[in-house]
RNA sequence: GCGGGGAUGCCGGAGUGGUCAAACGGGCUGGAUUUAGGCUCCAGUGUGCUUAGUGCCUUCCUAGGUUCGAAUCCUAGUCCCCGCACCA
């Protein structure tokens, strides 16, 4: 047996002390920027999960290293976050203190895992000389209007004093005060302007090197929709509101206005001010999900609108399936021709009319309908309309109201702008000061960092905000009192630039150097789970064409390529949680198989982007062919290498190096086994050398330790990968191979099935070749093969011994069969 | 609810129009070596038919369809997984 944490240390170890993957700024190789999503550093540490994700990243950057890149792969820690807060009201630690912990291990943990990063240039996000861009860029943001204040609903726990987050609300109630219902309410809060990118993140999707589906997946979260913008007079003001179906428009017998819009005040009677109330009641959460799983319920507000074009007085209602940010929050209610507002209509009694009916069919208006009719039409019962097309509708009724000025052609996207603040201590202050004189005034940029005060209270409200320190400041413009912002910035504003860091990561002058960022950026390779789809990948997007528009840098988009990986799941098919007890830790099974083993393992299982369960026995099969090659090379003698096992080496080199180009990691894994069994049979040392560096970018640790028991003294991690020849690589010769085992085979079968079936055992074979195919199948080597004699005939050989006329079912690669 | 993805042998999974009964791994069965076992090596491992015969038939969630040809493309359905803006 191995010992394999000896041999994984001593390697960890050189490569640490010889700096063996510090990026050479100097060289003038070509420039490759590998870069796997930066991890929260969470306090459990990292699980076998992570090592899939960083092995993949791992195997790549290495393999890039050796085909003669310089290879940039860095890694840091989001260590702001939640997690972090919450173990400090529940363990008494102080943030900072777990997080540094944290941080602490999951280098340990990565090093173990024999990751080749430039260690030097790791970075963390609750480090000052990193929060101090993130407030940088706040303030640049700010200056060029991409930033401003917005009311907006939050979770609130009256206990705790503060707001939760979507995290901390448990089915309607506080995750600690279990009895308290959380409620919503509405505060002013910091956004960023996401949406005045919404055309250039939706139109850019299309040329990225990215997985289909999570462009689909952007593509659908930006949601771009073509409708109408229509004008509703209520109590006398206009209203806007957004439809994709203005052809509908005569069809409108109520309107919805989202529960949790910010002017629903101002529509409630005074007679309904009780029943809304109650129902607002109902609510207790702002996550979607939530709001989603409510059955569709609403309440009558007491307001009523004017319909533009026919003056109808139209109720409205507030409803819970409405969205409060997208469109203008209130929707008009055609129930008929859409099925959520058939079944609110029906709830509640309300009237349904028929405005569209199917093409070509002259349906009745006053039919009645059993759900709603949604597709396109002709249009009947809408006054001078009806007889028109839906298409026609379309324009003809925006045309009308863009007469009358109520209303216009509009594109709305479902993407809402960022709400970036955070009423938490663990984050970057966000850098505003409220002066009752001067109002909203940033800070200077000079008085960078605002720094997070270290003695704060955790538990009641926000931490900030009962540090009078921290509060209470000098206004920059007129310097009376004033109060610094207590909001704190979302933890996706850290991750949506630090890729940027990574190029430049101490400079305390400037964010980034403009001359690194010019020739690193932008990422060549991401990698990271999909759950990041949506979010991170689009806040990254946004800022590097916001960063370029304030002429920071020259790119339109941060990653180039990316890669999704597939979530590792325990043995049982769950995802991995520590409630169901089916972590796997990495040092464990280290321990048990080496970490070569398991990553060897992790990435042979399933194609890296499929998700994939944890699996003992399947380990076990990795352990083997390790083994089997530590003890081959133990007892290694050179021999040399046949045509055929030249053509083999050949041709896998070539596939595998295209296999790992393209992270179809498990099939060049089976090309490595493929390539094992092609040497094993005895090589020379060269061929040998060759299988240990396509092995090394998986098995890295194994690798070093066997190239240095074969004599080398440099480290095989910054060998030259092997080029194939392409000429050596001969076809023919395999396939002969091939048509030569297959009748092994056969022969084999049949002799079996003689023995089965008439209980006679074959004692002489004929076999009879198509004769450009004779030179294939050498009687020696097949009577070696099969153990009795093998006698080989051209079906043309006029003297051959065929009793049974075999030599008729002859095809080319398959020769007929006589057995005695 | 909205959005994305998936279903292949005993199991994990390759495979996206012919070269496919389907790579590779695991398990199981038999054999060799060894012999206390393990490791290692070799062979077999969907169903039925059948000439000893390398052959034929059937099969890739279900039901239809497109095509000379479908695991692969289309339509409908069933089931499963993932994301949903204050977790990161």
């Amino acid at each position: 047996m191995i010992n394999f944490s000896t041999i994984e240390r001593k390697w960890q170890n050189r490569w640490e002390k010889k700096e063996t993957f510090k990026l050479d700024e100097s060289s003038r190789k070509n420039k490759t920027y590998v870069l796997e999503m930066f991890p929260y550093p969470s306090g459990s540490g990292l699980h076998m999960g992570h090592a899939l994700n960083y092995t993949i990243g791992d195997i790549y950057a290495r393999l890039k290293r050796m085909q003669g890149f310089n290879v940039l792969y860095p890694m840091g820690y989001d260590s702001f976050g939640l997690p972090a807060e919450n173990a400090a009201i529940q363990a008494k630690e102080h943030p900072a203190k777990y997080t540094e912990k944290s941080v602490k291990n999951f280098i340990k943990q990565q090093k173990g895992l024999g990751l080749s990063y430039d260690w030097s240039r790791m970075i963390k996000t609750s480090d000052p000389k990193y929060y101090k861009w993130n407030q940088y860029f706040f303030l640049k943001l700010l200056k060029k209007g991409l930033a401003y204040r917005k009311k907006s609903n939050v979770n609130w726990c009256s206990k705790c004093n503060t707001v939760l987050a979507n995290e901390q609300v448990h089915l309607g109630m506080c995750w600690r005060h279990t009895e308290t219902e959380v409620e919503i309410k509405n505060l002013e809060q910091w956004f960023i302007k996401t949406t005045a990118y919404a055309e250039e993140l939706l139109k850019d999707i299309d040329g990225l090197e990215w997985p289909q589906r999570i462009k689909t997946m952007q593509k659908n979260w930006i949601g771009k929709s073509q409708g109408a913008e229509i004008i509703f007079e209520i109590n006398g003001s206009p209203w806007k509101i957004f439809t994709t179906r203005p052809d509908t428009l005569f069809g409108v017998t109520f309107m919805v206005v989202s529960s949790q819009h910010s002017k629903l005040n101002e529509l409630i009677s005074d007679e309904q001010k009780s029943e809304v109330k109650k129902f607002l009641k109902k609510i207790k959460s702002t996550k979607q999900e939530d709001l989603d799983k409510l059955e569709k319920e609403g309440v009558f507000t007491g307001s009523y609108a004017k319909n533009p074009l026919t003056g109808e007085k139209i109720p409205i209602w507030a409803g819970n399936f409405v969205l409060a940010d997208y469109g203008s929050g209130m929707v008009m209610a055609v129930p008929a021709h859409d099925q959520r507002d058939f079944e609110f209509a029906k709830k509640y009694k309300l009237g349904i009319k028929r405005v569209i009916g199917e093409h070509g069919k002259a349906r009745k208006a006053n039919e009645k309908i059993s759900e709603a009719f949604i597709g396109y039409g002709d249009l009947i019962n809408s006054e001078g309309f009806t007889g028109l097309s839906s298409e026609e509708a379309k324009e003809h009724i925006i045309n009308a109201l863009e007469t009358k000025k109520l209303g216009k052609k509009t594109i709305n996207y479902k993407l809402r702008d960022w709400l970036v603040s955070r009423q938490r201590y663990w984050g970057t202050p966000i850098p505003i000061i409220y002066c009752k004189d001067c109002g909203i005034v940033p800070t200077k940029e000079i008085d960078l960092p605002v720094l997070l005060p270290e003695k704060v209270k955790f538990g009641k409200g926000n931490p900030l905000e009962t540090n009078d320190q921290f509060l209470n400041t000098k206004c920059p413009d007129c310097g009376n009192n004033a109060k610094r912002e207590t909001d704190t910035l979302d933890t996706f504003f850290d991750s949506s630039w630090y890729f940027l860091r990574y190029l430049s990561p101490s400079n305390d002058k400037e964010p980034f150097n403009k001359k690194s960022v010019k020739k690193w950026f932008p990422v060549d390779q991401y990698i990271g789970g999909a759950e990041h789809a949506c979010m991170h990948l689009i806040y990254s997007r946004f800022f590097t064409k916001a960063l370029r528009d304030m002429n920071y840098l020259e790119a339109n988009e941060p990653f180039r390529k990316l890669f999704n990986q597939g979530m590792l799941r325990g043995k049982d098919g769950d995802k991995m949680s520590k409630s169901k007890g089916n972590v796997i830790l990495p040092e464990d099974v280290s321990k048990k198989y080496g970490i070569d083993t398991a990553r060897l393992f992790l990435i042979s299982v399933a194609s890296p982007d499929k998700d994939i369960s944890w699996s003992e026995e399947g380990v076990e099969g990795s352990l083997r062919f390790i083994l089997n090659v530590y003890s081959f090379l133990k007892s290694f003698k050179e021999k040399k290498v046949t045509k055929l096992q030249e053509s083999k080496l050949n041709r896998i080199i070539k596939e595998y190096s295209e296999d790992l180009d393209n992270f179809r990691y498990n099939s060049a894994s089976i090309k490595l086994r493929e390539l094992f069994e092609v040497l094993k049979s005895g090589c020379d040392k060269k061929s040998l050398e060759i299988f240990l560096k396509l092995l090394s970018p998986i098995c890295p640790h194994i690798s070093e330790e066997l190239w240095e028991k074969l004599g080398n003294k440099n480290f095989i991690s910054l060998e030259r990968w092997p080029v194939p020849n392409l000429k050596k690589i001969n076809e023919k010769l395999e396939l002969a191979s091939k048509d030569f085992e297959k009748t092994v085979g056969d022969i084999k079968y049949i002799l079996k099935m003689i023995k089965e079936r008439k209980k006679k055992v074959g004692k002489k074979v004929f076999i009879y070749v198509i004769p450009n195919e004779l030179k294939n199948y050498d009687s020696k080597k097949l009577s070696l093969e099969i153990g009795i004699d093998v006698n080989v005939f051209a079906v043309n050989d006029k003297e051959k011994y065929d009793p049974q006329e075999k030599s008729k079912n002859v095809k080319p690669g398959r020769p007929g069969i006589y057995v005695e």
